[in-house]
DNA sequence: CATAAAATTGGTAACGTTGTCAAACTCTCA
DNA sequence: TGAGAGTTTGACAACGTTACCAATTTTATG
């Protein structure tokens, strides 16, 4: 069994060394004024006693915890773990840590998730969304450290946002449409358009079309959480209320895919009988024919992007951005349209 | 702009109060032993002055930080966000808060993020698997703290261990085959087969086949990351190797989605011609026909137990479970075989 | 009412680190 | 050789909280 040897501290080092506390403490930080000798000795002194520096106190004295909070809605579709991905991979190699708070879609939820976060100092914030609580927003308001929203780009930051555009996805795809000479368009969304980012999307598409002297003939909100089976029980209701639809956007690509594989079992053909378009840009969509026409958001990209700036800021730097960052959305045209 | 008001401390709470600071720090960690009227009086200026306590403060001085160092390999599949989804759940409402890291599949990596994430002094460690490099094994033999190593449970944990067997699902896979009546029996996988998880379900199947006195006829290991596209390009590989297998075994539901598809596409008859079937029970299978038979692997499941057992280890908790929790699978049969 | 026991409050000293400042040492150059 | 500058090292005090113990007040008991 292990023994209950305490964890050694830079004062055990240090003794071990020869050397003082803080020489010990400036040597394992990096900091400059030095000298080699000094450096080698309490090196060795660290390995030796299998030295991990404790960060708590680090912070407390420091001021700045380097954990970054970061709050997400959910881990159920894929956006979110590529966001933490991308924020992972951008935090790679320096000092900074993701806290994780998951807020269920749940604004008087992410408030608390908040708050609990902020007790441990955290040097940044990452949040999804740039829509929240009374509450938290006058808190995101209030702090000293850096806050950046991520996924949506259609608003105000509070600090920092990197996000794409919904009404730039809206617009993308009812042009598309339009090009493609649909007349009777539909709309199939899920789980009760929660976060309101998808609504965004659709109403701008719907704008899109007016603008064209088209209307989105009808729309079908499922309760159900995104998945091939609420796509196809989407479109059904959808098709039953207004049959004659010729082309229907779906709000991911989950759906979308999910009323396709509906079609091909019902002798319904795409894109000859029924158009059908994603969005997301989910690698599912590779390998199943007809290929989804979808959008695709740059979620990793979002995750790393925020995180990059989330370095620079800490680290100071002057030229970190700051203010609303639109990330391009591809369109990833397919057979299906 | 806002000014830079410092954060108020339990000095200031406790001022405004009237009181000592201990009795405010008393009445903020709810401890016995407090008069109502304190009580009431504190909480009253706690309000006042928007106090949010100082996590890192309170953990260096109580030792105990209630961060839980969350190691996975990656986000990339839905399995790990499943687990982090289940550990969070389990989390909401205590003091507990997930502190992430990403190995990334490098057992290198893991060490390194393992010590880096120690020196945030967490009261306990969940990662991923049971097989780690000798550096990480020596570091969480000595930790004080509850390790849960989750997924796996072909082997010896640490400490304790909640996941599947992955010999069961090998097991599972290759009764339902030789049930079925297939003869020629080929297996494909993907990523080189990382983490070994996946080997030891191939070699488990193999060895379940040879007990009943059949062979893998051939397997095939995709190097790429598993998705729709790498299934196929498997079974195109596999079947052009050895042309008269009549069912597949893939390492995932997306291999074998993909693999589905490509059938579909070249008129390849499932289950008639050739039967598939994938592991993990996720999602989008649902809404896809012919419907997949797999085995669900129990991911959210996984997460919660491993919370609720870290929460009760440190909550002191003599019932607390420990050494290896075995989940169980789930088979879920469809008319893909 | 006196006294013991229990409940409530406060003081002091940590927890392990780093910022600030000062002391000591080294080197350069007149 | 000595002044001045630069480099290297160390002492001390904090960061905000809580553990431990002591002091005080309240309640119970004979």
């Amino acid at each position: 069994m292990a023994k209950t040897a305490p964890r050694p501290t830079l004062r055990d080092v240090a003794d071990h060394a020869g050397v003082s506390v803080i020489s010990a403490s400036r040597v394992m930080r990096e900091a400059p004024n030095v000298s080699e000798s000094l450096r080698v000795r309490v090196k060795v002194a660290a390995t030796a006693l299998g030295y991990t520096p404790n960060r708590i106190a680090g912070s407390l004295r420091g001021q700045s915890s380097d954990l970054i909070a970061v709050i997400v809605p959910s881990m159920s579709n894929n956006v979110f773990p590529d966001i933490l991905d991308g924020i992972d991979a951008a935090f790679q190699g320096s000092s900074l840590r993701t806290v994780l708070g998951m807020s269920r879609y749940d604004m008087a939820e992410e408030e608390a998730i908040l708050r609990d976060l902020l007790s441990w100092n955290p040097s940044g914030v990452i949040i999804s969304g740039l829509e929240h609580s009374a509450g938290a927003s006058e808190i995101l308001s209030g702090l000293q450290c850096p806050v950046i929203e991520v996924m949506d780009s259609d608003g105000e930051p509070i600090d920092t946002s990197v996000g794409f555009s919904m009404s730039s996805a809206g617009h993308i795809m009812a042009d598309h449409f339009v090009e493609r000479g649909y007349r009777r368009i539909g709309y199939v969304g899920a789980w009760g358009e929660r976060p309101a980012r998808s609504r965004k999307r659709r109403l701008a598409f719907e704008a899109r079309l007016a603008e064209n002297g088209l209307s989105l003939v009808d729309h079908q909100i499922e309760d159900a959480q995104s998945s091939f089976a609420t796509g196809a029980a989407g479109l059904t209701t959808l098709m039953s209320r207004s049959p004659n639809i010729d082309a229907v956007f779906f709000a991911n690509d989950d759906l979308a895919l999910g009323a396709m594989m509906h079609c091909h079992a019902h002798g319904i053909r795409v894109p000859n009988d029924l158009a059908l378009a994603g969005f997301n840009g989910l690698d599912i969509r590779d390998g199943i024919t007809p290929r989804l026409t979808t959008i695709r958001s740059p979620r990793a990209e979002i995750g790393a992007r925020a995180g990059q700036i989330m370095l620079d800021r800490i680290g100071g730097r002057s030229d970190a951005e700051r203010g609303r960052i639109d990330m391009p959305l591809s369109f990833l045209p397919g057979e299906t349209t």
